[in-house]
DNA sequence: GTTGAGCGTT
C-alpha cells in the first residue's frame, strides 16, 4: 500500500526496524517497498520529512516482521543502488522515542510502562525550533580543502558518468514519477489529489493580474490618492473625460 | 530546481 506511516506507528513491539540511509530526497516509501518486500515481510515503512518544507530528510525506516528477514535485507540491500544512489541499510539503534534498540528490536523495555513511564521524562517530540535549522547545517562546514573537495567532486562526477549509460538525464525521476502520478496530471480533480494532506494554497483560483497589495489602511491611503489621481476617467473638473463633447471648441482645451 | 550527516510519525 502507499500509506505507510500515515496512521502513525502501528506496532513496533514485535517488529524490527531498519534504518535506510543515503537515499535520495525523492525516494518514497513506495519506492523502497518493493526492494525490501522481496526479502521479507515489511510491516511498515516510514520516511521522516521536514515539517517546514515537507521534504524527505534523506533516510527511511523499514520495519520487518522477523529478524532473519531484516538481517537478510540488510545484507542484501545494503549498498544497493536505489534511484541512482547507494543506500545504506542497517539496524536501527534508536526507537521512535529514542529508546534502546538491539538488532532493530526494542530491548530497553520500560518496567513501569503501565500507562506512563517513559512519558515521565518526555524529551522534545520535535527538534528545538532554534536548533531545527541547525540540525542539518551543523556539518556543512567541514575541513574539506578545495583540493579534496575537488577530488571528491571529480570522483563523484566520474561515478555519475559511469552510472548513466548513454543519455541519462535528471528526468529519470520524472519518468518514474510520471508513471505513478500521471493520473494526477491527466485529471486534476479534487478526488485525484494525493492522500497527502499538504495544502498547496488556500486560493485555488486567482486572477492572473492580481494585485497582492495588502488592503490595509493608513499609509496606503495617501498612496492610493496618488494612484487614483492619474485616472483619466475623471477630469480635474469633476467631469468624466469621456463625457467631453467632441464639439468642444479649441479654446476650451486650454485648461 | 538546490543539499548529503544521520536515527522516526498519527
Amino acid at each position: 500500500m502507499s500509506h505507510f506511516g500515515r496512521s502513525g506507528p502501528p506496532d513496533i513491539k514485535d517488529t524490527f526496524s531498519l534504518l535506510v540511509l543515503n537515499i535520495t530526497f525523492r525516494t518514497t516509501a513506495d519506492d523502497l517497498f518493493p526492494f525490501f518486500d522481496k526479502y521479507g515481510k515489511v510491516v511498515d515503512i516510514f520516511i521522516p520529512r521536514d515539517r517546514r518544507t515537507g521534504e524527505s530528510r534523506g533516510f527511511a525506516f523499514v520495519r520487518y516482521k522477523y529478524a532473519d528477514e531484516a538481517q537478510k535485507a540488510v545484507d542484501r540491500l545494503d549498498g544497493r543502488i536505489v534511484d541512482g544512489r547507494e543506500i545504506t541499510v542497517q539496524f536501527a539503534k534508536y526507537g521512535p522515542n529514542a529508546e534502546r534498540i538491539h538488532k532493530g528490536r526494542i530491548v530497553e523495555t520500560f518496567p513501569k510502562s503501565r500507562g506512563r513511564s517513559r512519558s515521565h521524562s518526555p524529551r522534545r517530540r520535535y527538534r528545538d525550533d532554534n536548533r531545527d535549522r541547525d540540525y542539518r547545517r551543523r556539518s556543512r562546514s567541514r575541513s574539506y580543502d578545495r583540493y579534496e573537495s575537488d577530488r571528491y567532486r571529480g570522483r563523484e562526477r566520474d561515478y555519475r558518468r559511469r552510472s548513466r549509460s548513454h543519455s541519462a538525464s535528471p528526468d529519470y525521476r520524472r519518468g518514474r514519477y510520471d508513471d505513478g502520478r500521471r493520473n494526477l496530471s491527466r485529471s486534476r480533480s479534487i478526488d485525484s489529489v494525493s492522500p497527502t494532506r499538504y495544502t498547496p494554497s488556500p486560493k485555488r483560483n486567482f486572477p492572473p493580474r492580481v494585485t497582492p497589495s495588502p488592503p490595509r489602511g493608513g499609509s496606503q491611503d495617501r498612496l492610493s490618492g496618488e494612484e487614483r489621481s492619474p485616472s483619466r476617467s475623471i477630469s480635474p473638473r469633476g467631469r468624466p473625460a469621456g463625457s467631453r463633447s467632441p464639439s468642444l471648441h479649441k479654446s476650451d482645451a486650454d485648461d
